[in-house]
Order: C-alpha cells, then sequence, then structure tokens
DNA sequence: TCAAAAGTGTTGACTTTACACCCATGA
DNA sequence: TCATGGGTGTAAAGTCAACACTTTTGA
C-alpha cells in the first residue's frame, strides 16, 4: 500500500471513530453474584424496575463509566450493592445482540463472583436484592437468564480445577461443608471418600486442628484454604 | 420499595443511560485469526496505520456497527479481510483499559479464528495484511500482544478437548500432518503411537482408505473429520 | 444406649506414559 | 538397496470409581 493510500485511511478510521453513531452504543456490566445457603447455590437478583420486566428479577449491573477501567466495574457495582470488596470477580463474556436492552443498544460484559453469604461485612444496599436459589430461576428480565446459565456453566467448569468455592464459604469449614458446596454447584452426590481424597491431593487446605462447635451431632475438623491459594490480592492461582 | 421511589429510579437510569457522556465509550472486535504454515501456528496481522504505532502491527478489528449483533462483527471483519466465512470464531474476552486506545475510550471484545490458510477461498484483501509466526511476535499495536496472548492460551486450552484444530488443515490431512499442528501449537514434541491412540479415542476422525500423493516419501493414510464434529453449521462440539 | 454423622483403605477398571521394531515407498 | 518416515502393541505406573465398617459425639 502506498503511503497516500495509508493517510487516507488513517483519515477515515478517524472519521469513522469520531462519527456519533458510533457512539450510540453503550456498555454496561453484569453481575453473577454467587452464594451460598440451605445447600443451594444462590444468586443476587434485584427487582427489575422497567415496566416491560415488571415483576421480573434481573442481574446487579450498571453502565460503564467513562473513566474507569472495564474491569473495575463490576467490582464498583458489587461494592455499591453489598458492601464487599476484596472478592473474587471474573469476566465471563460479552452479550451483545442487538434487541437485547429494550431502551436502545447496550452491550455488556458479564462478571461472576464468589461471595461468603454470612459474611460480616455483607450488607445489601437495597431492599429490592434479594438472594434466590439458582433452582428456581426460570426467567429473568433482558438475556439476564442467558448470562446466568452461561456463568454456572463456567463455575462448573472451573470449580474442580481451581481453588474457587472457598469464596463461598466462611474461613473455617470442614470437610462435610465443603463437600456440600461442591454437590450443590455441580448437582451430584459425591462419595465422601473419593472426595476427600481429591481434596486432600490439591493440597489446598490447612488443616487447624479445631473441630466445629455447637453441632448437633459429632462435629467435624476444620480447615482452611492455604493463604497462597486465596483469589483476590492479584489473580487466581492454579 | 415504595412504587414513588420505583419510578424516581426508573428516571434516573433512563436519565443515565441517554446522557451523552455514557455513549462516549466506542466498542469494536478485534480478531486473532491463526492459521498453521511451515509447521508453526500463524497469526494474520495488519500493519498498523496509526503514527503512536508506527512499525508496530496489530490485529484486524473494527468497530462494532450499532446495527448488527456483536457476534457478527467479528464474521464481517473476517469476510473483510480474507473472503472467508463459515469458519470457526469464537469469543474469547473483552479489553477495556482506559488507556488502551489512544484516540479514545474503546473498549475490545476479541475474538479468535482458526483457518485454513491454503483454502481455496481465501484472498487476503489488503496488501498489508500477513501471516506471522506466533514465535516471532513479540511486540504489537495498542494491548494486542495481551490480546494474542490470551487467545493462544485459549486455544492450547481447547484443542485437546473440542475438535478445534482440523480447522487449520485442509479437508483431507494424514495423522502426522494433524500431530504437528497439535505440537505447533502446544509446543511440545508428542509421541507417535500415543498421539494416534489418543485421537482414535476420541473417533473424531473418518479414514478415507486414501493415500496421501506426491509425497517424497511413503505417503501417509488420510482422514477427514466426521461431519457431526465440524465447527461451523452451529456451535462447537464436545 | 442409641442415632447420626465423622472418619478412614482397598480393589479393580481404566487411563496415561514410555518405549522399539518392521514396513512401504521414492529416490 | 537405502534412507525416510509410516505404522503398530505392550507393560508399568498412575488415576478414578466403587464400596462398608468403626468411631465419636449429643441427646
Amino acid at each position: 500500500m502506498k503511503t497516500a493510500d495509508k493517510e487516507a485511511l488513517k483519515r477515515k478510521t478517524n472519521a469513522k471513530i469520531s462519527r456519533p453513531e458510533f457512539f450510540n452504543i453503550a456498555i454496561s456490566v453484569d453481575c453473577v453474584i454467587f452464594g451460598y445457603a440451605k445447600k443451594e447455590l444462590q444468586v443476587l437478583l434485584i427487582k427489575s424496575n422497567r415496566k416491560e420486566f415488571s415483576e421480573l428479577y434481573s442481574l446487579p449491573g450498571d453502565l460503564v463509566r467513562p473513566d474507569e477501567d472495564l474491569d473495575t466495574a463490576p467490582y464498583r457495582v458489587l461494592k455499591e450493592k453489598t458492601g464487599m470488596d476484596d472478592v473474587f470477580l471474573e469476566q465471563v463474556q460479552a452479550f451483545g445482540a442487538i434487541d437485547r436492552h429494550p431502551s436502545g443498544r447496550v452491550i455488556t460484559i458479564a462478571y461472576y463472583s464468589l461471595i461468603d453469604i454470612l459474611h460480616h461485612k455483607l450488607q445489601l444496599s437495597d431492599n429490592d436484592l434479594h438472594w434466590h436459589s439458582v433452582k428456581n430461576i426460570n426467567q429473568l428480565a433482558f438475556d439476564h437468564k442467558l448470562i446466568l446459565d452461561t456463568c454456572i456453566h463456567k463455575l462448573k467448569e472451573q470449580i474442580m480445577d481451581h481453588p474457587l468455592v472457598f469464596n463461598l464459604l466462611p474461613e473455617k469449614f470442614s470437610l462435610r461443608e465443603l463437600q456440600d458446596v461442591y454437590e450443590a454447584i455441580i448437582n451430584i452426590t459425591l462419595d465422601r471418600r473419593n472426595f476427600r481424597k481429591m481434596i486432600s491431593l490439591k493440597k489446598w487446605l490447612l488443616d487447624l486442628n479445631e473441630l466445629e462447635i455447637n453441632t448437633p451431632r459429632r462435629p467435624g475438623k476444620l480447615y482452611k484454604l492455604k493463604k497462597e491459594y486465596s483469589s483476590f490480592n492479584g489473580q487466581k492461582k492454579k
């Protein structure tokens, strides 16, 4: 290509990027915030405030601000909605069908997060924010059911290879609780001995030499995740 | 929340979505188009036409049009640049650091694609478009090196579980060629017998009972991917 | 003392890895 | 006939899945 052609192309590109119609797409982030309670995987939903979706729930999200990195937007949403930071949060996928949003063109980038529902810092900011068992969710506003299903799928794929589910539990937990979480996510009951063998091979856990207290039956031993595997302060580890 | 509050929130949201500064973010797609030649994984790059990145290469991409689905944009780019459709193409990740683009706020969504460099339909549309061996790429314009590395990582993760690499080869190929492609991607030499056993366990291939022709040595048997595993005409299969 | 959950090992099936020789072809 | 790569099987190690009994505790 000759230099003159390149200059023409550059002008063309710059013209395109500054033409107003190419800024007619808004960008949002939507957060699939998972928790664990009542032996079931839960997700945080908010009552939709749009008349098109009255009576439907939707995922918490917000538009990305022009002055924030894409990846910080979901942390902001999470902090605003739950008061939590230092949480596991990972990008999943962008969703951008033309008609996914009734009030205009909005491309959204989905993130999923895992938090401990009983964490002392957790404070839902909104009366319309509630935990829902994922099993009971049939319909959501926008394309949020598709987003949720995509995130559940990714979660299932990752939990065997990465130390993620610990983010759903308090710092100290028993192997029984841990197994319950795994079973809730993959929806399969596991053999207790094989599960313990699998977990112990990962070398993720520290035996605290403590026992559960106030259990109705024989208490189990307590463990915690080794510090080097915690999901925040950096990236997730293998 | 009371109804009046909800109405207020709705107005607030609608106001935000239509305030011009929230459309100040442009959306692009960037395509990491992989090919295979000279026993190495190749990627299609274009000479950057921006003075900030003179002499650097970049990934082919374009702004998403307001009237196209997000996922069709990379197909359009691919068709424009290579003349190819019916190709494997999958979304990888969105990249959205504030300063990733020198001329303004652009969030990009990366896709990766696998094509047969020797396909008869392949026709590079631009004299500045060329194949580069991924081994030799140290620096790219924008954050494209990061995008490329992310896509290579995803490719490596997927090739053992999904019938993807066949998209890099002509319809008929020998097991030797197939093994070469795998080795080029994962950068490890494999044992021939174990490789063949692994591939035959997947049941992806159809034995054509044909032999290579015009080989300098003993010709190998030819295979092709079973139709039900081809990546286009629907989603990738397990 | 009873009920309930905690804790713990072994076996067989299968998968993965390492490894070497003969065969068919083109030159 | 020779050089080159094509084609093939087995044994050992490791991983995965199935399976039952004893122990500890609270009630």
